[in-house]
RNA sequence: GGGCGCUUAGCUCAGCUGGUUCAGAGCGUCUGCCUUACAAGCAGAGGGUCGGGGGUUCGAAUCCCUCAGCGCCCACCA
């Protein structure tokens, strides 16, 4: 069979992958095995797969997989997230493409279009998942929005609705005018903003009362002009003065003391409003005197309560100015701004401006629209309870972060919670299950999971003579976190059914992997929902992965143009280079520093284990010639080395440190395997190998490809399904595979041939130094019969020779001349050249090293010498001091030898 | 304004419950090789006074203090 020098991924990937689905080979179903269970954080439904989710993804295949080959129950469980808001704002632009505004079509109109586009883009990103090689249950596939998740929702709701934890109250709520709906405190996103202070001026209204204004040390009365006293006010948001309803100062503060009592006209618009005090007010903050806008700030609104004020909603829901405005009715409040700081200059109003640097809100999934502050009525659960029960799991360590830092912020986040607003201004989502009833009180509701229960209750609670049509459902829909926050327990039924079959086996899940972005949004709320519902945490481990960068260690965005399709990327490096390049670029918790470069190395990793193989499957096998004795030991210390690595592999995925896991597999594959066992092992050009040897090649092969498998799913399975005979329908990645734990004697094996990789590499450095071709046989001496190392051993002695391309090895009691010599610890081999020995060149090196070990002794010696040393020191450190200082003794007894040879 | 984290070779990172021969890896760099698995390769080599300063200790990259720089999260100063 002739196979090409080169590694094709696209002929391979896709055939396996269908293999795997063929078979059915990533699905699972509760039976006597350990389940290994990992939900996926649902993508957005109509989402397409960026750099983040190939991190992401890539990581929990490998975990999934390498579960599988531990023999576990692995079960990944894939769905989508409906997105609610992100969603419902891509269908409204589309409608908006063809000239339909969302407010001209009934719910169920719009409803239509949304799942249309849902069901046309709905899932790309899961196809897309196929290419990466991810190995979720299939079949499994679920959708927040789907009839058992919305079930799921809905009864949740009323249970905690009938718990009194949810609630409806009247509260300032971030607003969001585009997408006109209400926030949650998470969905804000604070920008540094460059703005502008302005600094207005308010007339005192009652100039017969006759204010006493402050003067100057020139006695001049300050706080005055033509038209009156008048006190000045700086804010960074002009355009809110209609709703202005009090001017606040801060009873302490004595430049403003004059102000007390009186009353100010607010600029412009000429309403007289009170001078208020409270200590809330900085006093040094501008000029101390702050505007009260009750309905258009969160500070506002409860100076706003503690002193009884009007408040006047100047904005409608689209961020225009109200009818309740005296001014600028219907202009955009941007525009406003622009306009009032035109008009206040030109009445003489505006004082100062001054730059001015704040933070201003926005709506996390829309960026360009700035959160209004808004007064209304909404949904909220109580959070007091879910914090509670949500914080002792971490804090005790039953569930752990990966890395621990985050437990921090966690914490912090859940000891200073606030109340969540779950209901939004949307259709696309779960429709709240509240029931208004008709009639003057506008609160009269009831919550229940159907029409038919409302009325029930809405009958024993409001009186026998409500009907059916008086009962309006409420119009609003849940925040998308309120279904994804169930997502561990509603996947397997556990509302709807609890205690069903699927739900004990699986729950909790063992690994939740995902961004410290939405550790709030989304985790700490699982883990509220898994100890409410379930009574235990939702899944064991949490591991966050760091954001993908590009390797100037930018975020990756569209705007940059930095974001490589990921599409292209698996058709150019192939699924499994990609999956290599990721993994390498992300050190646990880190970010992640893509580059193309990594895609390479791992295309690379891939070329060489094919061509590996190549090599092994082109050797031809006899039966009738002997193992020779180096094979057997090459064999030997190749599998210890494996038991070796591989139970530090082991320890590494405990820790959740995958990328070393895969470098400690890279290079036991390319370093020790191709580097050094098939070099042990290779028969001469054109001769047999023979059968034993060849056999156990192929098992080590094998037990390389289980190892590499996790991280490189495809060429893997490609190259197992070609080391030997396989049924249809076996499979690697659901080969059970262990290794013997290592022992003692694998470590002294190991040791050895350390030891001996070091003579050949010696005997290499001297050819490369005296460009001496590696064809031209040499002779190694072996310095002082007594000690001669790993040459003793003969078969490690045979594998020398081949591999350092020696005729010779050779004890000798002194090295004779013409040889260059170099030390392995402290053991002295010498190589004869002849003529080609640079005597100076040698000596000058043997004395600086000479020089070198001296001083290091010096050190040590005086190490020894101090008393405190040798007495507080434990024993084996002194011990090891001496050694040192005895080995560099005779490694310069060594050198000496050199000079003197050298003549 | 609080909290967390980081600063070790050209780059990305390990090492940090203090002591296994005066610091390791991958990539990159340099040198030599088209050696009959792989030039997407092989062999060899160079490269860091562990951010600055101070302290504890017989001994510090590792513990403590301090300064500087970088990053992230949280927070209602208009």
């Amino acid at each position: 069979m002739e196979l090409a020098t080169k590694y094709s991924p696209a002929e391979v990937e896709g055939k396996w992958y269908e293999y795997w689905m063929k078979h059915k080979l990533f699905a699972s179903k509760p039976d006597s095995r350990e389940p290994y269970t990992i939900v996926i954080p649902p993508p957005n439904v109509t989402g397409v797969l960026h750099m983040g989710h190939m991190l992401n993804n890539t990581i929990q295949d490998i975990l999934i997989r390498k579960a599988r080959l531990d023999g576990k129950n692995a079960c990944w469980v894939p769905g989508t997230d409906h997105a609610s808001i992100a969603t419902e704002a891509k269908v409204v632009n589309r409608l908006a493409e063809q000239g339909i505004k969302k407010r001209d079509l009934t719910r169920e109109e719009f409803l239509k279009h949304a799942w249309a586009w849902t069901e046309e883009h709905g899932g790309i990103i899961l196809k897309q998942l196929r290419k990466l090689g991810a190995s979720c249950d299939w079949d499994r596939t679920a959708f927040t929005m789907d009839e058992k998740r919305s079930e799921s929702v809905l009864k949740v709701f009323c249970d905690l609705y009938d718990k009194g934890l949810i609630y409806r109250g009247l509260r300032m709520v971030n607003w969001d005018p585009k997408a006109q709906t209400v926030l949650s405190t998470e969905e804000v996103i604070y920008r540094d903003e460059k703005s502008k202070l302005y600094y207005l001026k308010y007339y005192v209204a009652d100039a017969d009362v006759n204010p006493v204004a402050p003067t100057n040390e020139e006695g001049e009365v300050l706080h005055k002009d033509a038209k009156g006293y008048y006190a000045v006010v700086a804010t960074t948001r002009p355009e809110t003065i209609m709703g202005d309803t009090a001017m606040c100062i801060n009873p302490k503060d004595p430049k403003n003391q004059w102000l007390r009592g009186h009353k100010v006209i607010v600029p412009l618009v000429g309403r007289v409003i009170p001078v208020i005090e409270d200590r809330y007010v900085d006093i040094e903050f501008g000029t101390g005197c702050l505007k009260v806008t009750p309905a258009h700030d969160v500070n506002d609104y409860q100076l706003g309560k503690t002193h009884n004020l009007e408040t006047i909603d100047i904005f409608n829901p689209d961020g225009t100015i109200s009818e309740q405005s005296p001014l600028y009715v219907g202009m955009d409040r941007m525009d406003c701004r622009k306009q009032i700081v035109n008009d206040l200059e030109a009445a003489n109003l505006l004082e100062k401006v001054e730059d001015y640097e704040n933070k201003v809100g926005y709506s996390e999934r829309n960026q360009d629209t700035a959160v209004e502050p808004r007064l209304c009525k909404q949904w909220f659960l109580s959070m007091k309870h879910m914090a509670d029960i949500a914080l002792p799991p971490v804090l005790e360590g039953k569930l752990k972060f990966h890395p621990t830092k985050y437990v921090t912020t966690y914490r912090n986040w859940l000891e200073n919670i606030q109340d969540w607003c779950i209901s939004r201004q949307l259709w696309w989502g779960h429709r709240i299950p509240a029931y208004f009833i008709d009639g003057e009180d506008e609160e009269r509701f009831v919550v229940a999971l159907t029409p038919e229960e409302a009325l029930a209750k809405a009958q024993e609670k409001f009186g026998k003579d409500i009907t059916k049509d008086m009962l309006h459902r409420d119009e609003d829909a849940l925040d998308t976190w309120f279904s994804s926050w169930l997502w561990p327990i509603s996947l397997f039924d556990g509302i709807n059914n609890p205690g069903n079959e699927e739900i004990s086996y699986y729950y909790p899940t063992s690994d939740l992997v995902t961004g410290p972005d939405i550790i709030f949004f989304w985790v700490a709320r699982m883990i509220m929902a898994g100890e409410e519902y379930m009574g235990d945490i939702p899944f064991r481990n949490v591991y966050f992965t760091g954001i993908v960068r590009d390797k100037l260690g930018r975020k990756m965005s569209k705007s940059l143009g930095n974001s490589p399709d990921p599409l292209e990327l698996i058709e150019k490096y192939g699924a499994d280079g990609v999956r290599m390049g990721m993994m390498l670029a992300a050190p646990a918790g880190n970010d992640i520093l893509y580059d193309d470069a990594l895609c390479a190395q791992g295309m690379a990793f891939c070329n060489k284990m094919w061509n590996a193989f190549r090599l092994v499957k082109g050797w031809d096998m006899s039966d009738t010639i002997a193992q020779p004795e180096a094979n057997i030991a090459s064999i030997k210390w190749m599998q210890a080395k494996l038991n070796d690595t591989y139970a530090e592999i082991n320890d590494l995925y405990s820790k959740y440190r995958l990328n070393e896991a895969l470098m400690a597999a890279f290079k036991l594959f390319t370093d020790e395997f191709s580097g050094w066992y098939l070099e042990m092992i290779k028969p001469a050009y054109q001769t047999p190998i023979d059968s034993k040897t060849l056999e156990a090649t192929l098992n080590i092969f094998d037990q390389l490809l289980h190892i590499i498998h996790p991280f490189m799913p495809f060429i893997t399975e490609e190259l197992w399904q070609h080391i030997a005979e396989r049924n249809e329908g076996e499979s690697l990645m659901v080969s059970v595979f262990k290794t013997a734990t290592p022992t003692k004697d694998d470590a002294e094996l190991i040791a050895k041939v350390e030891e001996m990789k070091q003579i050949v590499s010696g005997v290499r450095a001297v050819r490369q130094s005296k460009n001496i071709s590696p064809r031209e046989p040499l002779a190694l001496q072996v310095i002082g019969a007594a000690k001669q190392g790993v040459t003793s051993i003969s078969a490690l002695a045979a594998i020398i020779e081949k591999l350092a391309g020696l005729n010779k090895i050779e004890p000798v009691a002194e090295k004779t001349e013409g040889t260059q010599a170099f030390l392995v610890g402290t053991d002295e081999y010498a190589v004869p050249i002849g003529n080609l020995i640079d005597a100076e060149a040698e000596r000058a090196k043997a004395e600086t090293e000479i020089k070198r070990l001296q001083g290091f002794m010096a050190g040590i010696e005086k190490k020894l010498g101090n008393e405190r040393f040798v007495q507080n020191a434990p024993a084996q450190v002194v011990e090891l001091e001496r050694k040192k200082l005895a080995d560099a003794q005779s490694k310069i007894a060594a050198l000496e030898a050199t000079i003197k040879a050298l003549g």
